[in-house]
DNA sequence: TTATATATATTCTAATTAGAACTATTTAAA
DNA sequence: TTTAAATAGTTCTAATTAGAATATATATAA
């Protein structure tokens, strides 16, 4: 190897760089799948989280999609525009927001998720459901940790 | 499970969403490292590869950093006002344009990657060495595999 | 040779992102 | 009780991103 930087070093770059690599390539087809229906990911992504979870507050959406503070404001107001989700503000918290899909977003949702469950099934499909169920679980134990640690 | 698509759906669902967070989580770690040389992530990313590749094309640098066309050139711009690369017109094909590390750009990239490699082992120790080496080869089966059939 | 197609990089737009600064509200402490 | 701290959401800026459109240069075909 042209650098080195040690092999317990060299082992995690390489296990990092595959991480990122597979998973931008992961996000980008499913990206050009989404399209289709006019959202973008991030808007999916909220999507899937309130046809899943039902009403949430601004704050919990933000942490299941892993986006900070500020960001689910814009991406919840271009939802809002296209009538796919509205804001209910709490009566008993007047700081909190709840987001929910309208009925035009229930719809939208309930249409197109088994579709994309498909394609991700069909995508995912590389790997064995043994190597996936290995993934999953080595995915999960390095993500939680991480989480943990910072 | 409240929500179903069948078990090899749910499965590939499962390890889609798992993929994606720990990416994401990875990738926050390595940036707040990263936000210290006052760098951002791709503005790293492409240091990186012009440290171990030397001098590549604006084309060969977007793909490998998975960026589409566009937008390497702002981030090479981005790179340019500091000092830390330069642009190198081709003179056999006037359509390609090289971009190389500088003496800035070297003494920088020389300077923190060993201590960016450190932290990056340090975050990866979460596993066991032959967990990131089994996450690594399940890892670009994967990312290889999605490349492929697209 | 000329016209067409391909390749490379740039520019532009809309959406996203991190992060900082800010407002409003609620909770905790002196 | 009044002040300080914490919480929830919004706004703002700079950088990034995908994708489309464009300009230039090269390669291929008629």
């Amino acid at each position: 190897m042209a650098h080195s930087y040690g092999k317990k070093a060299d082992l995690a770059l390489s296990m990092s760089v595959k991480l990122a690599r597979a998973a931008a390539t992961f996000a980008q087809c499913t990206q050009e799948d989404i399209r289709r229906y006019g959202l973008t990911l991030p808007q999916f992504g909220a999507l899937e989280s309130l046809g899943h979870l039902g009403r949430i507050t601004l704050g919990e959406l933000s942490k299941k999609q892993l986006t900070s503070g500020g960001n689910i404001t814009v991406v919840v107001d271009n939802l809002e525009k296209e009538g796919l989700v509205e804001r209910q503000p709490c009566k008993e918290d007047r700081r909190v927001i709840y987001v929910a899909l309208t009925e035009k977003g229930k719809e939208l949702f309930q249409r197109i998720f088994p579709q994309h469950a498909r394609f991700v099934a069909d995508k995912a499909s590389i790997l064995t459901r043994n190597e996936q169920a290995e993934l999953s679980q080595l995915l999960k134990k390095l993500g939680t940790g991480l989480s943990a640690h910072s």
